[in-house]
Order: structure tokens, then C-alpha cells, then sequence
DNA sequence: AGTCTGGTGGCAATCGATTGCCACAGATGG
DNA sequence: CCATCTGTGGCAATCGATTGCCACCAGACT
């Protein structure tokens, strides 16, 4: 039934054979961090009977005896979120040119989904981890700062901070977000954003509370309302319920772009235009939203960068350096496009 | 220095010997796919015993054994191209629920990081590979066919059919994209694609022409431009190109919605809108294009279905079913929005 | 009573690469 | 001239799970 070929390449005792040296010296010779350990002139004649032959060493073999896998772990919330797309790409590309393979896993934004992934992963002893669906309290992530393979965090971290975690400076960002709108004269502003359990959240709803109170002078008021999620609905809800229950703001700080994008559903079906009724930032500058209209002022994050460090450090913690458990924060910048601009001359009513 | 630890967890042997068995009498008790080949009572104290212990199999020992490694490849041309997100998530669910994991290559659209990502998922032991890549002709990819792991295509396909493909009826979506504009009253339609080795561009480039050819009365007709990639950028330059060189033309389709994106720069540039001076119809209906100024009109593919369709194929073979090399083809719908619109009442002129 | 059968479980080989230890040869030094 | 050292290569154990084969036992049948 079942095609039975299986056709089993040459190992490394053919190679051995076919160079007439014993197994053990042809493993030698072809292992480059072991210079000098076999002569020159039989490692050439190894190196010669693997390549006629077409040897590729089997990596459950090596596996087995070495106990490493050279794979490594990718949990991601949802891979249709485009800010998410460049992020992955560094990952990969880096662990690929260390040697590591990516073996990816969507939640859904489900944790029981990434108990499970994370499991699984686990199960199929990934060397290593990057985890880009933490919650702020996570039993399952948090036990791997314990137990488990190595693990970085990127974007969402954990409260305590227990594992290493690359993330934009979002508190930068919006902070500026927040000058912007203040020097186009709003005072009244609204910050949606996403559940309370994630780190992004509040790292991001406390930088508007503080940059708002921080100006001079300090004549900005904010409304805070989270959501249960980041996707489009869940912004199309929040900004729903905000232009009827505050018809006094003028601005809206997203938390993120899918948030902002649900806000302009919700403008639009409320017959306010942005920006010239409402102003929005988004967050995240995922590709595309420079080609909305309005295009969307938004706080560009280092994706593929965010990528490639959290794959770096993953790769240093894998060589053994120091278990600092580092949070590394890269810059982040304010875009600012078309939807953002001063509040209307009578600031709107209800 | 490298931490060493490395905490084995307990082997079969811990779990047998809990037990009070011989461990191969545990291995067969875990088995789920050999009921009955150990004794209820026996088994149950198998399992617990594993339970208590925390047991996990060891996958390298296991695929040493077995020569199985439950990994499959998936590669694909550019992570960032929204289109591809939902089909990696329908190949990836869908492999996962059957307990495989997913290898996850980006090629970067470089026929030779294809090739070598190829090479080196298959020094992975894959068993499968999903590949979103494929030229119509390729060495790497039609080697497949003959030795190496199961493959299946989707999207592209190779000229030879050696490989099973799943990919959507483009045809049929382009035909109707036609007839739309054709009905709007545009006579003078322009087809601005991607590079003639790949088959979706021959695929959609030969449905414009034919369904062009096909209407009644037969009096539209269609200039085809093709650029070296499925790019915005390449977009830009092939409509800057096309709308100089042929004023005469009102309507353009797409090869895919990246170009389309292209073409709404060019338009742009030109002083010309979109859809008053030019329609404009993309292809794939990739996240997002619905929120675009104008909402592009553009051809549907399943995107989601498509990947888990193809990972479905694969799991047929590696259950080995039938070798057949069937091209799977699923239905388009043209999603008409607002890019579309009748051409400007005077043709318009240089 | 003897043999057969089916149900269970144990034994040991096996998958393929790696590596600790040993052995041998030639070189060097005392 | 012998002892030691260094460079090179072989031997065999090992990683952990799986599986073909065999052995044993109980019950059934002739």
C-alpha cells in the first residue's frame, strides 16, 4: 500500500567505506569545528567520498546523540495581522542562516491554543522559542524562564519580566503621537486599545495618560477604553461606543493599526469624516495602511528588526551567554500621513 | 560555560519500568494505532505510569527509527504578501490537526533560496513539502517528482504537471473581470502582469485574451505587459509604461493585486483617477484592498481553502493514496468595488 | 490427555551519528 | 637508547524508541 521505498540515502559508514577509514574518523573529518583533529589528506578523502556519494547526515541520528535539534520554535497570534508578517521574516532569515530551522505555530490568539503549541514545540525539543502571543501573567509561558527550551519574548512581555523580551518603544511613540495631536490643538482625546493582559496595552494606554498629563500645559484630557482583542471588530466596537458616549473627543490614539481601522469603519458609520471631523494614529505602521485613505498617521515600529534581535538573542542565550534576562527596546517613530489634523473650529457636539 | 544541563527527561524505559513492564511492552502500550496488542489492565498502568512521569517520546529516537520525522516544509515566495498569510494558516492548521509540524521557508522570490531552502528541508527529513514557488520550470522543484519527499503546488504550477497543484480558476475569475469591464463599455483593456515564468501569469494572461476574444461582439481589445515580478513596484513601472505608450486604454487588469496596488501609483502620477479615467480590476482579493481609495475590484481566490486543500493533498499522499498528479482548481468570484467604473465619456487622448 | 490457537509480553537488534577512550606510530628529548 | 609526547585513527558504547521474532500460558478442541 503505502509506498515502502524510503529509499535510505548513503550514511556515513559508506562514506567511511568508500574513503576506507573507520566511521568515527569520516564523522571527524566532516565535523568543521574539529579542525586539525583528522590529518588534511584523509579529511580531503572524506570530504570527497560525502560529496560523490551525495551524503547528507541524518538529523535524527545526530539528534539522538548530540541532544540538539536545531529547530526552533515561532508562536505567533495570528499571521494574517500584517505587522506580524515582516516580523517572522527576520526571525527566519536569521535562525536560517545560523543553521536553525523554523517550525511555526498560529494560536489564533487563543492561549489555550499556545499552552499547547508551546507544548508541542516543546515536544518536538525546539532548542529554542520566540513567543510573540505572551500575556502579562502566562503559567505556560512563564514556566519556560524555569524549565523548557530557551525563550525570548518579542513585542508582548511578561509582568515579571522573567524572560527576555525585544519590543518597540511604544512609549516613545505614542508619546509623540500625543505631542502631534496637542499641537493641532485637540484637547479632547481617546485612546482604544486592546485587552488589559497584554503588555502592549499598557505600556501603551500609560504612555498616553502620562505624555497628555506631561504637557505644558497640562490641558489635555484622555479617555481610556480597552477592548477585548486587536483585531478590526474589536475597534469598530470601542470607537462605536466612544463617538456616541464622548462626542466632546476630537482625536483617537489606536492601539493599534487593526483597531484604527475598525475606528474608521465606525467614523464612517457615525458620518464623521477623518480627519477633518476626527483625527487617528494608529500604531504599528503595518504595511498598506500608508495607501488608505485617509492614509494613516501611525507610530512606525522596527518590525523586521524586532525580528531579527529577538532571533539574535535567542541565538546568543543558545551559545550560552549570559541568562541576563534583557529588554531590549528599539526606536520607534511617529508617521505622520492624513489623519490627522486640527479638530474642527466649533469642537463637534453631540 | 553553556549551561549543560540539559535534564533528560524520562525515557520509555523509566516509564516500563515504573510500570513493571518491558519497555517494549510500554512503547506498544502507547501505541494508539495497536489496540489490543496489549492487555486493557497492563496498558492502563502503561499510561499512567507515562502519565505520572510526565512522559514524552523522544522524537529523534523515534524518527531514527521509524524514518519518520513529522515535519513538513512549507515555502513561499514572500511572507509579506498579504495573500499568503491565510493560505500558510490553512496549511498550517491543517497539517498540525494531523500531527505534523510546519518548516517555514522564505525564499524571498529567489529561485536559488528556493532551491537551497529545498535542499535543506529535505536534509530535514521532511516528509512533505508544500511549495508556493514553483516556476513553470524548475529543476529543484521537478527533481521532486522523482526523489525526495511527497510535494504538492500551490498557486504555481509547473508546465509539466509532475507535481499535484492546488491553485484557484483564475480563468474563470479573469473572464469575468472581463465581461465586467466589457459591460462597463471600456473597448480598450490592458493586462499588466508578472514574469511569463511563473504559470499564474500565463494562466491569467491567457484567459484575458481568450474571454476578450469570446465576447460578443468581439470588439475589445487587450495589450499585455509583463513585468519581472508580482511586485507595487513593478506595477509602477509597467502602467507608467502602458499608460504613455497607450492612451488609448481605459481599463486594466491586473496580474495581481500587489500590481494593482503599483498601478494606482502610476495613475496617480499621471493625473489620472481611478476609476473615472482608468478602471482598474487586481487579482486575489488579498486583506485589505477592500479598504482601499478606490476599494479595488479584483478576483477572489479562496485563500484560506487553498492551503488547507494543499495540505489535505499532501496528507493523501503521505497516507499513500494514489500517486495521482491531480490538479486541484478552486472557484474564483470577481468582487466588484470601486475601482471599476464605465470610461471617461470621450476616450480619452494623449 | 495431547495439541493447537490466540493472546500477551519479553528479548534483542536496529536506526545513524557522535565521542570518550585507547592504541599505535613517529618524533622529540633526556 | 629508552621514555615521553603528539598526532592520528580505530573501537565500541551510546542516545531512545520501535518492532520482528520468540516464548509462555490458558483455554479449547479433538
Amino acid at each position: 500500500m503505502a509506498k515502502n521505498a524510503a529509499a535510505r540515502g548513503p550514511t556515513i559508514r559508506d562514506v567511511a567505506a568508500l574513503a576506507g577509514v573507520h566511521p568515527s574518523t569520516a564523522s571527524r573529518a566532516l565535523d568543521a569545528s574539529l579542525p586539525g583533529r583528522v590529518a588534511e589528506p584523509t579529511a580531503s578523502r572524506v570530504r570527497a567520498a560525502a560529496h560523490a556519494l551525495g551524503y547528507v547526515p541524518d538529523p535524527a541520528a545526530r539528534s539522538l546523540r548530540t541532544r540538539r535539534s536545531g529547530l526552533v520554535g515561532v508562536v505567533i497570534p495570528d499571521l494574517t495581522n500584517p505587522v506580524l508578517a515582516p516580523i517572522v521574516q527576520g526571525v527566519e532569515e536569521t535562525l536560517r542562516a545560523a543553521g536553525f530551522g523554523c517550525l511555526l505555530a498560529d494560536t489564533d490568539n487563543d492561549p489555550a491554543r499556545e499552552a499547547s503549541a508551546i507544548d508541542e514545540l516543546e515536544a518536538r525539543r525546539c532548542e529554542g522559542l520566540v513567543i510573540a502571543t505572551a500575556r502579562r501573567r502566562s503559567a505556560a509561558v512563564e514556566r519556560l524562564a524555569k524549565r523548557g527550551p530557551a525563550a525570548v519574548l518579542v513585542t508582548r512581555g511578561l509582568d515579571t519580566g522573567a524572560l527576555p523580551l525585544v519590543a518597540a518603544d511604544d512609549a516613545q511613540g505614542v508619546a509623540a503621537a500625543v505631542r502631534h495631536l496637542a499641537a493641532l490643538g485637540h484637547r479632547h482625546l481617546a485612546h482604544l486599545t486592546g485587552p488589559r493582559d497584554l503588555s502592549t496595552t499598557v505600556r501603551r494606554a500609560r504612555a498616553v495618560r502620562e505624555s497628555a498629563k506631561a504637557l505644558e500645559p497640562p490641558d489635555v484630557d484622555v479617555v481610556v477604553h480597552h477592548g477585548s482583542g486587536f483585531t478590526i471588530a474589536d475597534g469598530r466596537r470601542l470607537a462605536r461606543a466612544l463617538l456616541s458616549a464622548h462626542p466632546e473627543v476630537t482625536a483617537i490614539v489606536a492601539g493599534n493599526d487593526m483597531i484604527a481601522l475598525g475606528c474608521l469603519d465606525a467614523m464612517a458609520g457615525a458620518g464623521l469624516r477623518c480627519p477633518e471631523d476626527v483625527s487617528l494614529v494608529g500604531h504599528n505602521d503595518m504595511p498598506f495602511v500608508d495607501r488608505l485613505e485617509p492614509a494613516l498617521t501611525t507610530v512606525a515600529i522596527p518590525q523586521r528588526a524586532l525580528g531579527v534581535r529577538a532571533a539574535e538573542v535567542l541565538l546568543g542565550r543558545l551559545a550560552g551567554e549570559a541568562v541576563a534576562t534583557e529588554q531590549l527596546v528599539l526606536p520607534t517613530q511617529l508617521v505622520v500621513r492624513g489623519s490627522t489634523a486640527p479638530p474642527p473650529p466649533a469642537a463637534r457636539r453631540s
